[in-house]
RNA sequence: GGAGAGCUGGCCGAGUCGGUCGAAGGCGCUCGCCUGCUAAGCGAGUAAGGGGGUAAAGCCCCCUUCGAGGGUUCGAAUCCCUCGCUCUCCGCCA
């Protein structure tokens, strides 16, 4: 959420940035709804300063027994709380005119975000390892892992429906495997360890960003509790209405959960194997910092998403967001995306971004700091995928395969495979 | 699911025959004093959000907030109703 004294006070700050996302958002209508919610405030809290004024009067003119002139300011004050709940009403729908508008603006991109359109505009900012060249035709996982008897898409259609994946077998230890890797990485480079729920209320994902506007892209329970889309969500949230201690900062934390996805509006894109699906595991990353080292600790963070792909030998390259790729909370994203030898490119996997003090807004997240500064601020947050599991998985297949069909286990991994090096064709086909 | 207790400021915790309570006290914190150092001690200050005033930092005025929402009243942390959450006991259960 912007500050809207920010933006009251900058309007063609506020605009520049809309059009530099090509976001819809209408400043001038915002200026509207909040000039007038402003006069309503003033006329409500003049009517309400005289209320209190004379009830007071009131209670002298009891105590002091002078009983008919304390019935006459009754009737005053009675006729005074008509016209105080005649615009009460209005007050009321002018805050959520104001709030509903402010919620559905995405944050301000900050100055180091380049500007472009769309996605063709990211620039790339750096390579890592090279893509294998194969001697031999290599398959797309959604081909070697049925092969290979460790994903099957058909079935999965039919426990669930499509867009949804089943592991077995090596498929499933792998999977677990990575998630174990990276969540021992994280914790190693400082990141505490949460396991939290997979269903959140509005509230917290409204801190986040993903309500009131994204609704549709998330899976909602019958008693109204959400899927998270990310552990994001969840792990920003640990610290919704609370004032954490400078001294503490940055905080670094990161889990592992299911992430849900409804995926509307993404029909036909990624159709074929576990690229884009409605439910994938993923390691997430979380920082809460302050705004003098948010910007750094988004570059260690990248790093350590990096270290992860870096560790299993995968190549990848770094991307920055252009503004008008940018998410909605983010007023800085980097991509990381791995070579996937069946789209014969590179595949995000990782977006780890600055969202400032956009998030801790809406969800009340400050810190204060003895000696520093008066009161409290708002912290800046942080989160960046460390990694997609299921994209890792697929990266892994397609990228360590071998002309048998079978698959070595990346390095890293072996100790999380009791030392296993290599997933094979199964002896019969698998059925 | 049943019964009971509770939900107050950064934290703990007073506060019910409704008024001067945004709220005692304590802790913590800030500033100052004192003390070889440290600890202890002394004094003052210290909630958040919003609206307005001032050229502006400071500052000043006002409104709202004692889990949430509604009601009674001139006036509610205090009375009534509904809901949520926490805790204890019982039942059930991975």
């Amino acid at each position: 959420m912007l500050d809207a004294r920010f933006v009251r006070e900058n309007p063609d700050v506020v605009r520049k940035a809309m059009a530099d996302r090509c976001a819809s958002w209408s400043v001038d209508g915002f200026l509207e709804l909040d000039t007038e919610r402003r006069a309503l405030i003033g006329e409500l809290e003049g009517l309400q300063a005289r209320r209190n004024e004379a009830s007071k009067l009131i209670g002298g003119l009891m105590r002091d027994g002078k009983r008919d002139e304390a019935e006459a300011l009754k009737a005053e004050v009675r006729e005074i709380n008509e016209r105080i709940s005649a615009i009460e009403a209005h007050v009321e729908a002018a805050d959520t005119d104001v709030r509903n508008m402010l919620l559905t603006a995405p944050n301000l991109p900050d100055e180091s975000t380049p500007f472009g359109e769309d996605e063709t505009f990211n620039p790339e900012v750096r390579r890592w390892g090279t893509p294998r060249q194969f001697d031999f035709e290599p398959q797309a996982h959604w081909d070697l892992g049925p092969s290979l008897g460790i994903i099957d898409f058909e079935r999965a259609v039919k426990l669930a429906e499509s867009r949804f994946v089943l592991l077995g077998r090596d498929g499933a230890r792998l999977n677990r495997a990575l998630i174990n890797f990276m969540l021992d990485v994280h914790g190693a480079n400082g990141f505490v360890e949460w396991s939290p729920p997979a269903l959140a209320n509005a509230e917290t994902l409204t801190g986040t960003g993903q309500l009131p506007k994204f609704e549709e892209d998330l899976y909602q329970t019958t008693d109204g509790l959400y899927l998270i889309p990310t552990a994001e969500v969840q792990l920003t949230n640990i610290h919704r209405d609370e004032v954490l201690e400078a001294s503490d900062l940055p905080l670094r934390y990161c889990a592992y959960t299911p992430c849900f996805r409804e995926e509307a509006g993404s029909a036909g894109r990624d159709t074929r194997g576990m690229i884009r699906v409605h439910q994938f595991d993923k390691v997430e990353m979380v920082k809460f910092a302050s705004p003098e080292t948010s910007f750094d600790e988004l570059e260690t963070m990248v790093a350590a998403a990096e270290g992860i792909l870096q560790k299993l030998d995968l190549p990848y390259r770094v991307i920055i967001l252009c503004t008008g790729d940018l998410g909605f909370s983010a007023a800085k994203t980097y991509d990381l995306e791995v070579w996937l030898p069946s789209y014969d490119g590179y595949k995000e996997i990782s977006s780890c971004s600055n969202c400032t003090d956009f998030q801790a807004r809406r969800a009340a997240i400050k810190y204060r700091s003895t000696g520093e500064f008066k009161g409290s601020r708002l912290a800046h947050t942080l989160n960046g995928s460390g990694l997609a599991v299921g994209r890792t998985l697929a990266a892994v297949i397609e990228n360590y395969q071998n002309a048998d069909g079978s698959i070595s286990v990346p390095a890293a991994l072996q100790p999380y495979m009791g030392g296993q090096t290599v997933i094979e064709p199964p002896a019969k086909p698998v059925g």
